[in-house]
DNA sequence: GGCTTGTGCGGGAACGTTCCCGCAACAATA
DNA sequence: TATTGTTGCGGGAACGTTCCCGCACAAGCC
């Protein structure tokens, strides 16, 4: 306290607040003072006194089992730093936060609010900070849980526009690759490409990589087009670099474009640089994160105004991996 | 506060902690109402008391230009994701900031201590926070920084430990491609590359990218490739995806391991998929990491025992892409 | 000059904890 | 029984801020 500038702590307060009713010379005093001494108000005691730290605690919820691995995915190295930046810009900021059932060391933390970023159908956390009357917002809506807020993609309409895409380019045996997952977003791409299949009268053929990660997803990358019947299109659901996709394709003797139309659902940024270029569908991380801390902070600081969940537009990025060269 | 149970502050307070003097039917009791009635002593008002809120602000110096895009580096991904771990298992939690001149956002988070990762030498952040009394960390030690405390790897070692690897495999005319950066680690690296060759007599190639990024590095990588003296070795201190570097170098027809020994520094785990799985020189940000949490965590607790400075390993993870066939 | 209105500043309380100490009640000892 | 020690709990202060209000003084009005 700059008690050093014979003023009282109210008078400073006022003075470096810009509030109150004071003379332009003391408050003026009251500020070199504070500049002079390297005074600054204790962010604490303000949290106190406001009832809120503006503290956001970010959670992703997919990789339980390997609490620290989500950032080397781009999707949510995107929708994490994209998160941040929007909290930030409204005064929040994002603390990062294992998932796994170690919430005591959260205890500690004045967290306004949680974010859960794709929460697994069968993990507790959501439930566990309901319980602790925390609000609760995830990307990726989950059933069955009424008090949490969420933002999520179309699955459905995504996966219409990429076929459809692929269809118009002469695809007429898209494969699909997806991971083997209960997530609410597989879940509605394979139902949309079944249907999508059922309607053009065309055939199915789905591989489902046993996990995430390249590993895998090459691993069905590569049984998908060494099938019985080769595809002539392919759209990766899964988090897979796209070069790798493109070597595995040329390694089993496909030319992409010309035998095989290459479609990755991906924020990866080597897509740009392969040649031919891959075109990805994007799920827009950054969207969904701009949407979730809008959602998030009308909600903190208006109660309960504004809708419980927001849907957000995917991009599909036409590059030449899927143009018949014709 | 739980006088619901008929107890005083003190009483709770003291059971919840496990501390005083308690009869453990009083001790009970109070836990017991405590969670009936979803009581949840305030973080805020704890971290006024201990005079600290175990807090830990997180800033990439390097990508300032663009505050929010260095998850999308392995490196750093691997690094932020480690940071926040080590923290946490000590107690602190991790929170995310931009870099940048808006240091006003971050004056009303109570932060402990600051981590500067790859700071570069123009930018004010760390002279600031020291004007702050915050105290600050960095991977990557910048000189004249007497107040800061460092983490760093041994440039000239690693790149002494490569290019012995690739003259045992049979190089004669290894190439060096670096981003223009005036990031200590680079500036050693480039120096260390030059005494090497000297020493062994050999030609050096240094081939430059503009900047960092998949983009420019892949030309950069492409200009070595196609240069009036082929090189038989490439050694690439850049961020780009190891796939994406193999593609280039069979574009301009070398076949690797025969033609070309390759090594990239990466944490890329692709780099283990593709054909030939690529050899990489990992910095080690998992160890820069836990290394540097240590640091902070006995700087901030027992005062400014231990050293200012760690350096730490490099690991040469040896695959195909770098041993002649024979 | 008395009365009101406005300005400039400070005192006290409160935010919700934890720490220090004091005060009962009871047991052990003389 | 008187003295000392121990156990079990609560009262009060303090952490550093901000908000509410009150007080002194000056200026305007009749």
């Amino acid at each position: 306290m700059a008690r050093e500038a014979g003023l009282s702590k109210t008078t400073v307060s006022a003075a470096l607040n810009g509030t109150g009713r004071l003379s332009p010379a003391v408050r003026e005093k009251a500020r070199e003072t504070a500049r002079r001494m390297g005074y600054r108000p204790n962010a604490t005691a303000r949290q106190l006194r406001a009832g809120r730290a503006r503290l956001i605690g970010y959670v992703v919820g997919e990789f339980a089992g390997a609490p620290w691995t989500f950032l080397e995915s781009p999707y949510f190295a995107q929708l994490t730093s994209a998160t941040a930046a929007a909290a930030l810009k409204r005064g929040y900021a994002l603390v990062m936060l294992p998932a796994g059932e170690l919430h005591g060391e959260w205890a500690d933390l004045p967290l306004d609010a949680v974010i859960v970023a794709d929460p697994v159908a069968d993990d507790r956390i959501v439930e566990d900070l309901l319980a602790a009357r925390i609000p609760v917002f995830t990307d990726r809506s989950v059933e069955g849980r009424p008090g949490a807020h969420w933002v999520d993609v179309d699955a459905a309409a995504a996966v219409c526009e990429t076929l459809d895409h692929l269809k118009a380019q002469g695809a007429r045996r898209p494969a699909l690759v997806l991971p083997d997952s209960t997530t609410r977003f597989h879940v509605g791409v394979l139902a949309a490409y079944r249907e999508w299949c059922a309607a053009q009268g065309l055939p199915e053929q789905v591989v489902l990589a046993a996990t995430a990660g390249n590993g895998p997803v090459v691993r069905a990358v590569e049984d998908a087009l060494t099938g019985a019947d080769r595809p002539d299109a392919l759209l990766v659901v899964a988090e897979v670099s796209p070069p790798l996709v493109l070597e595995v394709a040329r390694r089993n003797g496909y030319d992409v474009p010309d035998d095989l139309l290459l479609v990755c659902v991906s924020e990866d940024t080597t897509a740009v640089h392969t040649q031919p270029p891959v075109t990805t569908l994007s799920l827009g991380p950054r969207e969904v994160a701009e949407a979730g801390i809008e959602l998030l902070v009308a909600a903190l600081e208006q109660g309960h105004a504004g809708p419980a969940g927001v849907l957000v537009p995917t991009r599909l990025q036409v590059r030449a991996s899927s143009l018949r060269t014709s």
